[in-house]
DNA sequence: TCTGCTAATCGTCGACATGACGAAATTGTC
DNA sequence: GACAATTTCGTCATGTCGACGATTAGCAGA
């Protein structure tokens, strides 16, 4: 607001980051694109917003038409704005990337932009660079750790199950997300302890093999206290990063 | 990306939630805008993004430009984006918030456009609604509650004091930012105890009356483990006496 | 110098959370 | 019916935390 103008426009997209835990590894929907630029490379899923649409619901929509799921069914949040410019080659692109968690569903491939969606397991693209188009790779980072980071201190893990879930089945969300093992015993004390994390449903489950377990359902609390430590109370502190 | 092409140019401004302890109370820096629209109201600093800038670095200038503090010396982070059709009278504008945390700091009413800036404690502000221009009421809650949250698990308490200060500037930024009191006994062996937090100068500051206090520098961690819980674990705690 | 006063720092104690791990309970399978 | 697998309940040592007493270090006034 001095006195040259240098404001600029730009376009506004939303990009997601659409994680699950399928086959014990965790899991995001990627796009092969269509068009140019990145034509056949993998990304994640986003698109345009439209005139006079709110990016959520932007979100919202592009979750339905690209990755074919219901946002309205699982937990979708803001995750942070990209704007470096340069990072699209067709201009000043903006990209408000999105979280979403989401059970292990299939994806439906009906005659959406779906076509070309898939789940696909995050190692192989975050161990090696420029795997996606965009920063998209930098921007599945940034969801990932931003998932890892909440199922710390919030009830979040539940969102990565179905409505009505064994213990075990949020135990291994966990311990697939963070890539540890948890005492089973332990883990079924701390959560049964914590307040409205969890509601008991009645029922219960037969798995394979093994004493059926009791089926809950999502309690009403979104934090978790005390909170769900990643790292052992062990020193060390490997906190490192940021 | 679809048949009909609904994408839009958006114009991008970066709008800033300075935050500092100041007085024993929580204050936010605002201006007074000197143009339409909302003319004379007070609002967030910010401004647009210009051509070929990063939004980081638009961010770090319109903290210079607007209220005269050095982005390189306090902690600025990104903190959510609002782009809700209509929450700019002048068309789409789309705003990236920054949240900055930083000490006690005088606002420099050099000859830049600071002229209006002034810290403003929040109380004020969050008690009525509509006290700020457009969204901004929203995006200040928003960072307010971030800053709170940060407190908990991350070391970033020591980004409101200044480059060095004692154990006790640090507990009454917690006591501040939350709104609590906090045992100075329990505060002192906590911080002391955890990892990397501090880093004693072996200087002393004595203040007006008592004992001389250590004086501490912020220590190399970013992450506080264990956490430090904003509203104590009160299992038995506050039900049994002592 | 001695006596207050205040704030910083050190200790103690009980309640509770947690990690390690034993053991009982409940299924299906051979 | 023995066995394997899994869930669920207990036990124990350790560590953290809140409550709070005690000591220390500086200043000020008697």
């Amino acid at each position: 607001m001095n006195g040259v103008d240098n404001r600029q426009h730009a376009l506004l997209t939303v990009d997601l980051v659409v994680l699950t835990v399928r086959d014990d590894q965790l899991q995001v929907v990627l796009i092969e694109r269509g068009k140019e630029p990145y034509k056949g490379r993998l990304a994640l899923p986003g698109g345009f917003v439209r005139s006079n649409e709110d990016i959520d619901e932007a979100a919202v929509r592009e979750l339905a038409e690209e990755a074919g799921l219901d946002g309205r069914q699982l937990h979708l949040e803001q995750l942070r704005t990209y704007a470096t410019p340069g990072r699209d080659p067709r201009g000043r692109v903006v990209s408000v990337a999105y979280l979403a968690l989401a059970p292990d569903l299939p994806i439906p491939v009906a005659g959406t932009d779906a076509r070309n969606a898939r789940w696909a397991p995050i190692g192989p693209v975050t161990d090696q660079p420029e795997t996606l188009a965009f920063d998209h790779d930098r921007i599945l980072a940034d969801g990932v750790e931003r998932a890892r980071a909440k199922l710390e201190y919030t009830t979040l893990g539940t969102a990565f199950c179905a409505p009505t879930f064994t213990i075990s089945d949020l135990r291994r969300i966990y311990e697939v997300v963070w890539s540890t093992t948890i005492d089973a015993r332990n883990f079924h004390r701390k959560v049964v302890n914590a307040e409205d994390f969890l509601t008991p449903t009645g029922g219960k489950r037969a798995s394979e093999v093994g004493r059926p377990a009791a089926l809950y359902r999502a309690g009403t609390a979104t934090v978790l206290y005390p909170p769900m430590l990643r790292f052992s109370t062990a020193r060390g502190g490997a906190a490192g990063s940021g």
